[in-house]
DNA sequence: TAAATACATTGACAAACATCTATATAATGC
DNA sequence: GCATTATATAGATGTTTGTCAATGTATTTA
């Protein structure tokens, strides 16, 4: 899991947007296409962004492309995200015998 | 709160690390420099960075900028990703009276 | 098999970004 | 006040990114 990538696809507003859109439901391109501004090919580039970096599943449908949030990879950017909030005591801060 | 800002500030391999080294303990800008083989004005660009979206809260202190994760925002991103993993019954998939 | 539909890929291009060197600013200590 | 230290800003530059028009590839249906 690359987490940096992660935030990469989520970075760009459109792509954040389109992940927005598919919370709990699955979409084709061509229901996201409705709700943007942007051609079909720009589309397709942001797609394979929030793909490759596994926030979004793909499955192919006849002529379709369904997708969906993939869990998983969200709860561990979520993880990573919750590590920073670690209270000071538990990380030693030099003080631990180990 | 700008969450796609957030998202921008963390899609940099080398902000994603001083993050990650921001984790309970404060830093100076001095004591970063010295983990990453960057100059110091770009050091100084990705802090602005991390600032700019409230990640990271910077303080001067004499001639020492000391930074430190801001909690808060940080759990403002982590309830926007929760919020993508709501099971499809809580969104009423159109099947709500309301 | 031919047309239509959904999506992906390619190539081009302007805008944004990460990086550097050089310089400026601000705080400290002599 | 002057030198030193820590950090910020400005300007330049190569790279990456988001976008489009044009085209390619599957899949379904007539």
């Amino acid at each position: 899991m690359d987490v940096v990538a992660c935030f990469k696809a989520l970075s760009d507003e459109t792509r954040y947007k389109i992940f927005m859109k598919l919370r709990s439901k699955e979409l084709c391109a061509c229901d996201l296409l409705e709700d943007f501004d942007i051609t079909q090919p720009t589309l397709s580039f942001h797609m394979k962004k929030l793909l490759e970096c596994g926030l979004v599943n793909g499955q192919k449908d006849g002529i379709w492309m369904r997708y969906r949030i993939n869990e998983y990879i969200v709860k561990e950017v979520i993880l990573l995200l919750e590590s920073s909030l670690v209270p000071v005591e538990s990380l030693c801060e030099g003080k631990c015998v180990s």
